[in-house]
RNA sequence: GCUCCUAUAGUGUAGUCCGGUUAAGCAUUUUGGCUUCUCAAGCCAAAGACUCGGGUUCAAAUCCCGAUGGGAGCACCA
């Protein structure tokens, strides 16, 4: 052993690193340590005087399998195992606020807790979380389903917390008569400032009966802001969160599905707790703010003897330079700074898509972060990276050029030619028209010199004669392939114009990016108009680009 | 302010629970090379990390104590 530990690190080996070799792998030497040391000492030492050639002609002579190389370790694959999880049982689920569009942090809440489900053979719930007829609409509601559907998840239940309306009122019955939670009637600058200072207001004192009445009262006299439920909690609590919170409150709002049915409202932690225990729901991932709730779901399920799920915690996901919150999105697009929630600086799942990002990639991506609860403001390279992989095998090949710059060539043997759609898959090919009027790229333009030659891809060289913003040259018959400048290019009477759009990051820190969309003006090949919208191309020597219309593309990245 | 969470290469992570089989693995990034009628993809190679300071131990990324950096909560939002 120590001759190949010398092996493998240029001859020299050290006594340490045998010993926790040896120890790792037979356990019962471990309290032999004094004993064995000294043994390995003096071999370790006879190994080090020998010259490399020495120790590789013992090695080669008594220890031949040292040399054959050892096989990579296998990256593990998904997410780490579940602790207390049963094949087949395990439940799990995504339950979103319909309060706004979806986006990348919603992907990741939802594919963890899926792939949980499907790693363990059991089942999926999708639980709209609506209990705030304030911030609720049917667009959003709608906007999460599409959104859920194009990164392929599948659920087996869907349902919302405002199903359940009438439990969450028994569930309350029963915690105010048993006098774990109490109504207060206190304002809300009390409430807060107690909170702060640790103190219980004189509601908190008041006998069931009151509190029964109150609670009645709620549904008639009481207007909203008047009267809350409160968890009895701890005030003195370390976890802010457990001074005693509202469990629920009174919202005059008209709610998207139930109206005006309902006019007393549970809060998250009453309808989480409530729902995630009724619905059989085993393990329950949340992203890391919610952590300091855990002990108060807890504590609601223990108050009312209900079973608690497994509560887990992982890092919110956002990217650098591209805001999740609608606190910030709303002004951009009110400014005009943004279009709309598709704009493709976004995050939204509707901005990846039309950006061309692949929901495989996104999967891949999020299940490579893991399930850490240390912050994440991965780069969008990142996803890129994964998406290159998806995309690259079946995006069409197409010629485009931006600030197009003529080129006129002469001599020129045949007015149509074939190309491959890609490189290496079979895609068939496409036909393109030509005479002696071509686009080239402005950027090429610029760098080609009177007297060289160049390449046109998949038509010829040709032979420049004349340089500058119009060039003209000579085709050359049969002219190398390699040590010329190989350029697309698109021809002039078939050329398609489009719009290129290239999203780039929407802040600097917190500066708003004003360069953040770059539009590009370009020619295209009229075969572009063939494509389906939304199909991904890659634009030669360009990038990978999505069809977005006749006459947009965005870029997607290179 | 109080409380909680967190810290591994430029970036994202594995390993940490249960110290030794890993002088820290993978991906991305960057740089070289091969291949190629694309600056893409593919293949090969190189570069690069355990926040700091103590302690325990034959042995610490891993356990303990302290410091520092980052994040969150202290809503009648979820």
């Amino acid at each position: 052993m120590a001759l190949q530990n010398a092996f493998e690190h240029e001859g020299e080996t050290r006594d340490k690193i045998i010993l926790g070799k040896i120890l790792g792998t037979k356990a019962e030497l471990r309290n032999k340590v004094k004993e064995i040391s000294p043994v390995i000492s003096e071999i370790v030492s006879s190994v080090n005087q020998l010259s490399s050639e020495e120790q590789e002609k013992e090695i080669k002579e008594n220890f031949p399998e040292i040399l054959i190389p050892k096989e990579k370790i296998e990256e593990r694959e998904g997410l780490p195992e579940l602790k207390d999880a049963e094949q087949g049982k395990v439940i799990t689920r995504f339950p979103p606020e319909p309060n706004g569009y979806p986006h990348i942090g919603h992907a990741k809440a939802a594919m963890i807790n899926s792939e949980y489900a499907k790693m363990y053979g059991g089942k999926f719930i999708l639980r709209m979380d609506d209990t705030n007829p304030e911030a609720e609409r049917m667009e959003y509601h709608a906007a999460i389903k599409v959104g859920l559907e194009w990164l392929g998840i599948k659920f087996d239940i869907v349902k919302n917390t405002s199903d359940d309306m009438e439990i969450f009122y028994e569930k309350g019955n029963e915690l105010i008569n048993s006098g774990k939670a109490y109504v207060c009637t206190c304002k809300r600058e009390d409430i807060s400032k107690n909170r702060r200072e640790r103190k219980a207001c004189k509601c908190s004192r008041e006998d069931t009966e009151k509190n029964i009445k109150n609670w009645e009262k709620m549904n008639t006299k009481f207007k909203p802001g008047d009267a809350i439920v409160r968890f009895r909690g701890d005030m003195k609590a370390d976890n802010a969160v457990m001074r005693d919170p509202v469990l629920f409150r009174i919202i005059e709002g008209k709610h998207y599905t139930l109206g005006e049915k309902y006019r007393i409202w549970p809060s998250y932690d009453m309808a989480v707790a409530i729902e995630d225990s009724i619905d059989g729901v085993t393990h329950a991932f949340r992203s890391k703010e919610f952590e300091l709730r855990k002990e108060l779901i807890d504590a609601i399920l223990d108050a009312l003897n209900m079973r608690k799920p497994a509560q887990g915690f992982f890092s919110r996901l956002e990217f650098k330079g591209m805001p999740i919150s609608k606190r910030i999105i709303k002004p951009l697009i009110e400014e005009g700074k943004v279009s709309w929630y598709d704009d493709p600086r976004l995050p939204t799942l509707e901005a990846l898509r039309r950006r061309g990002i692949k929901p495989e990639a996104i999967r891949k991506f999020i299940m490579s972060l893991g399930l850490t609860k240390a912050n994440t403001l991965a780069p969008f390279d990142a996803l890129e990276a994964f998406n290159r992989k998806f995309v690259d095998a079946d995006s069409v090949r197409l010629f485009m050029v931006n600030n197009a710059k003529k080129l006129t060539v002469r001599n020129l043997p045949m007015s149509s030619v074939e190309i491959p759609n890609h490189p290496i898959n079979d895609m068939g090919k496409r036909k393109i028209e030509i005479d002696e009027n071509f686009y080239i790229s402005g950027d090429d333009a610029l760098n080609i010199k009177e007297g060289t030659q160049i390449r046109l891809l998949g038509l010829g060289n040709v032979s420049i004669t004349k340089s500058g913003i119009e060039l003209e040259g000579d085709f050359v018959e049969g002219g190398e392939k390699s040590d010329v400048a190989k350029i697309q290019w698109v021809p002039q009477k078939t050329a398609h114009r489009i719009k290129m759009i290239i999203p780039k990051t929407l802040f600097n820190g917190d500066e708003f990016n004003e360069d953040s969309l770059e539009e590009l003006d370009a020619y295209t090949e009229p075969q572009y108009l063939q494509l389906k919208e939304g199909e991904e191309i890659q634009f030669v020597r360009f990038g990978y680009c999505r069809k977005d219309s006749q006459n947009q593309a965005i870029f997607t990245h290179k």
